[in-house]
DNA sequence: GTAGAGCCTGGACAACTGTACCAGACGCCT
DNA sequence: AGGCGTCTGGTACAGTTGTCCAGGCTCTAC
């Protein structure tokens, strides 16, 4: 007996498939998904997604829980803070976070959205869901908390549901200067209100 | 020449047939929308769907239509308000309004959010996604206003983004005592905060 | 070289889809 | 009664789908 020198679970041919996946759901959605189209973005015959993967919903949660992992490794970079920041760093980073979300191929965005709604109706994919949501609130509570604000764990829900909220509605109609004309004034007032009317 | 007594755009059948549809939606999504599953959730015979409907996005398209109509019905019953309303009783009406979302078959909310989403793709849906939008904001715009908070627009607009961004979680993984025991006390410190803290 | 194990693919299959057609049933007017 | 639109259910059909499998390929071990 030989190591095969291809094992399934590493084989680039396989990243190259759930790449492939990701920018299928991004153009059209989850349910655009198609073993057919797949294997056309990818450049691989047919018989190769069904070869790598078990079936198709193997392959959808697949590509969703590596789109999850960028997704959170995107909120780590942005939140990740010094103990000690400003009021005004504080929003710097949610914007970039933001924009990030938004600028990386708009696809992703969608893509994150729609997973939770299919996590409503899809027991198999509610642990998906809840390990970004947690992996999202993390983030926050915690530049939060490097900002100083009062109650932070509040601050840290409320932000994170206006951040949510106005990137679904960018989503749902992106607009030009979305981040900078619309989601940063906002912002800046949610923060700095709570910022000085808050009780400690 | 006679007037028909059954004019095709209101018979009863047509109606029970976009009800099926929105029920078909609200549980799999839009597309779990087939001619057959929602022939059978109408309990008439698969020709009928085509009978009405032109095409199956024909048929879609309104159902929707008539999602949104009743979605924005329901944001105007609860915003449409006395001209003078305390702070506390904005914190009730938009409660009530997310409690209603919430309440009626969840499937509903589920489905605003995927028109949302189909919408960003889809140029077809983007004027009834736009007109919904619009609705919402007007309603939201107005309770502001007449609680007589500092800086009614962007007021509006965060409690807004706020409030749907907590649906939308509320959607992915709905849990008991979502309203009393989550929502209302984030809004309540949102709404306070900014009642307090905006310089007018 | 040869054998054989793992890797990959073309082609097939049954199931399901949207849509169209048709023969007839119903209700209403003359 | 007769006749004519309105409506209904059954069925057909072509296209797409997920999944499977038999066989071809490549590489290693001998």
């Amino acid at each position: 007996m030989r190591t095969p020198v291809n094992s399934k679970r590493q084989n680039p041919r396989r990243q190259d498939i759930l790449e492939a996946t990701l920018r299928v759901i991004g153009e059209g959605g989850v349910n655009s998904v198609t073993h057919r189209a797949v294997a056309e973005e990818a450049g691989v015959s047919l018989a190769s997604t069904t070869y790598y993967f078990d079936s198709k919903s193997a392959l959808i949660e697949e590509a969703l829980d590596l789109m999850i992992a960028r997704s959170t490794e995107c909120v780590r970079e942005h939140t990740a803070a010094p103990p000690k920041i400003s009021t005004e760093e504080l929003i710097d980073r949610i914007v970039a976070f933001a924009d990030a979300q938004i600028s990386d191929p708009q696809a992703f965005l969608t893509a994150q959205y729609e997973l939770m709604l299919e996590a409503g109706r899809e027991e198999y994919l509610r642990p998906l869901a809840r390990r970004w949501t947690i992996a999202y609130m993390d983030g926050f509570s915690q530049v939060v908390e490097s900002a100083g604000l009062p109650r932070p764990k509040e601050a840290a829900e409320i932000f994170m549901k206006f951040v949510e909220g106005a990137l679904l509605d960018y989503a749902m109609t992106p607009t030009g200067d979305f981040i900078e004309a619309y989601f940063r004034p906002l912002l800046t007032d949610l923060v700095t209100v709570w910022a000085k009317g808050t009780p400690g």
